[in-house]
Parts: structure tokens; C-alpha cells; sequence
DNA sequence: GGACTCTACTTGTCTAGACAAGTTCATGCA
DNA sequence: TGCATGAACTTGTCTAGACAAGTAGAGTCC
């Protein structure tokens, strides 16, 4: 019988190595690893190969590298992991729901000041509203734009995110969205606040209100 | 007078030049995007240059790349940002407060069985409960052992932390913890539960209550 | 038609050497 | 003492070439 070894890439060895060794504990956060060079003896490599391994690990966060100085071990205090943000319309539809949503507001208007100055445009500048409520199991509504779509997704394909702010509170939510949602006013909402730009120019402001007994937002980390 | 011109890195301009052709929507997404061979011959420089600039790219997530076929526009639908778990001792010594807390329970016990499931434990094996309220400003109080340090500061030193889930929601809080925060129970609240767990054991459940009026959760995205 | 092989193209990875640039420290000079 | 210099070390980056491995399509044989 051939066991069949799953041959790890040489880079991919030095990574686990490393890894390995801060996991437990073997470099201390901030504590001085083997330079490239130690590395290059260590495995029989070569400098790329062992510099590629250590660049990951520090766009990982896993260690700190300083030119002319060396490769520390990062502080573990801080650990970023990654959040998905994902399209509403394509996450409803890939759990096989329909989507569809009522549009409450659709209109062009004047920025007032508090939002042109949370979006970094002038007063009054144009800027479009809409306000909608979006429905997981659908029901024979409005059948109009954005409907079957929503404004995220659209401007996603006309603007590519570029860059997103985002900012996650709890509170009741107004009067108006209690109503809009069928829930009480003192029920405990999840507000996500998020703010787009794309090339350095604003493109969406978005206040989005779950009910915080029907959604929750996951995360996960992994080194 | 002499202009310093900030010398970019090859591989930098090869990277910019395709973020921006993404940026502008030269490529759609899922679709063919220029060979490595190709851009060596555009940019005139090696292939492990260019390598790395799309490699570089397919981490950060706008690219996708297969062997044999080809490197592809990504999906922008789905952004992944990057969302900072801090240590709250750490981030309230670095605000200049001082940081105290009054822990309630300290003790160690058997897990009860939903416990025991969610750590992936037997039931009633042993762990340590704490629970304890975090001052920002500090009153002169108790001074026992984890006033001056958190739990999780100190979780982090002994076992470097490897891996965390974790479910942010919105809800109101449960009685002991609306006693024990100083806040009406009808207040909406963002619970985060973190799960960390080092080279596959459970280390840490967290139940992180905050109370809506104060604490918010901040991320950003950057390409 | 169906199964096979061969070729062209793609990405994945490694090598050995090179130069640039930053830090630290010892050395020597004024 | 104070300061400039340079050696020794570090990481940052690039090159030109190589082989491996995966995909797609054209051609061939049965």
C-alpha cells in the first residue's frame, strides 16, 4: 500500500514551523525569531523561500518585521479577524428564499446638514433616499425596482466598493422603524451603520436595523 | 531644488495598475484578467514580481486565481473587513483611565450541559466562571486578584489566543446583568459571545454584555 | 460517438545571486 | 568627550531561469 505523503510546499513548512513555535510560546511577543538568514541554514532553503513564509506571517499579524532590525513576535493582544459583509439580496437568495422587499422612500433630495457632513459633502448637495424594508419570505407586494434587487447590490455593480466604515450599535429603534419592522419600540435592535466610498467619493450611507431577536452578525478568526 | 521622487516598488506599481483597473471596471467580475506572462512582457519585469503582486491581490480578496486557467476578477459582492478584538485593559490604560473592576464570581465549577456542548467538553468537566463588571473610572473598591488585569489579558499571556468565533446580537440584558451594569432592563444592549479556543482546546466562552448607550463596535475596510 | 493522447497555456513554487536600505555598534579622530 | 565612519547584520526587493501541476482544446484511434 503507497501512502501517498501530501507534499507541503517548502515555504508552507517554514510557515507551520513558525507558527507552531509561537503557539506555544516558544518567542514571546515582542521577543527577537531567527533572522532569515538562520532560517535559510535551519531548512536548506532559500532566502525567497523562507522570505515569502515570513511575509505572510506578517500580513497575518502573527509577527512584526523591521528593516535592519528583525522578525519579533507580534503583540497577541490584538487580534483582527474578518467580518463578511455580505449582499442581502445574495444571501437570501442562496438559502433558496425569495426576496423581495416594500420601497417606503425612493427619492432625490437635499443632503441636510448632518448627513452631508457624515458623508463629507456640502449642504443640500443631491444625494438619493430610499428607505425599504426587506422581507425573507416574500408576499405579493409592490412589484417596482428593487424589488428584486437591492440599492447595495446595484451600486456594487455599477461602483465597486472600495472602501467601507462600519459601525455597530445597539438601541431601540424610532418609532417609524418599530413600525415598519412589526415590532415594539422597546424591542433591542442591531444597528449596523455603514458608510461606502468608492475612489474617495461617498457613495452609500446606510442605517440598517435588525431586530436583534432574529439576527446576529458572525465572525471568525483563524491564524 | 530636487523633487524626491518616493520610489514604488515594481511589484506596487503592477499591483496599483490592477486595482485600479478594477476600481474603473475594466473587468467585470468572474472575468479573465491579464496573464502573469503577459504583464511581465507589459511591465517588463520578472515573473516572480508579477507573481507576487497578483498572489498579494488574491489575499486581500480581488482576485481569484486557478491553477491552469487563469487569474480572475473577484466577486465584490462579498467584502471582508477586518474588525479589532482588543483587550479592554489594554484599551483602557491606553486612553489614559485607570481600570478597575468588581469581579462577582470567581470560582471553578463543573459545565452544566449547554456549556459543556457549546466548549465541545464533557459534561461537568471542570472550568472557571467569572464574572465581573469593568469600570472605566475607577472608584476605590475591592482589590483582589484580576482588578488591575482582565481575564482575557491574562489568557492571552499564559496561551497565545489561536482561534475565536464570535456572534455580536442585540438584546435586552438579563436581570442580574441590568442590576449589575446599572441600567433598566428594557435598555438594549450588544452581547458579544466570544469562543477562543488554542491548538483546539476551548480556552475562553465570553458573554460580553455592553450596554447599548455606550459602547459601539467599530471596523473599517480598506482594499 | 467515445476515449485517449498531445500540446499549449496557465498558475505554483523554488533557486542562487544581487543590490538597496535601515539599525547597531565598535573604532578612530578631533 | 563628542562625533564621524564604517563594518556587520538585518529586511526589502528584483532577476532569469527552472520544473511541477492543472486546464482546455485539438487531434487521433477504436
Amino acid at each position: 500500500m503507497v501512502v501517498s505523503t501530501p507534499r507541503v510546499a517548502p515555504y508552507a513548512r517554514v510557515k507551520q514551523h513558525l507558527k507552531d513555535g509561537l503557539a506555544r510560546g516558544r518567542w514571546a511577543p515582542g521577543a527577537l525569531m531567527p533572522s532569515e538568514a538562520e532560517l535559510v541554514a535551519q531548512f536548506g532553503v532559500s532566502r525567497m523561500t523562507v522570505n515569502r513564509a515570513l511575509r505572510e506571517l506578517q500580513t497575518e499579524g502573527l509577527v512584526e518585521r523591521v528593516q535592519g532590525l528583525g522578525t519579533f513576535a507580534a503583540q497577541l493582544h490584538k487580534v483582527s479577524s474578518t467580518l463578511t459583509i455580505r449582499d442581502l439580496h445574495e444571501e437570501i437568495v442562496e438559502r433558496g428564499h425569495r426576496h423581495e422587499a416594500r420601497v417606503h422612500v425612493a427619492r432625490q433630495e437635499r443632503a441636510p446638514a448632518a448627513l452631508a457632513q457624515r458623508l463629507g459633502l456640502a449642504n443640500g448637495a443631491p444625494v438619493f433616499h430610499t428607505l425599504m424594508v426587506h422581507l425573507a419570505c416574500a408576499p405579493d407586494y409592490l412589484n417596482i425596482d428593487f424589488t428584486q434587487t437591492t440599492p447595495t447590490h446595484y451600486l456594487l455593480e455599477v461602483a465597486p466598493l472600495w472602501e467601507a466604515q462600519y459601525c455597530i450599535e445597539a438601541s431601540a429603534p424610532t418609532a417609524e422603524e418599530a413600525k415598519l419592522l412589526g415590532i415594539k419600540r422597546g424591542d433591542a435592535c442591531l444597528i449596523v451603520v455603514r458608510r461606502t466610498e468608492s475612489r474617495g467619493v461617498p457613495i452609500t450611507l446606510a442605517r440598517l436595523v435588525h431586530p436583534g431577536s432574529r439576527y446576529q452578525i458572525d465572525g471568525q478568526f483563524k491564524p
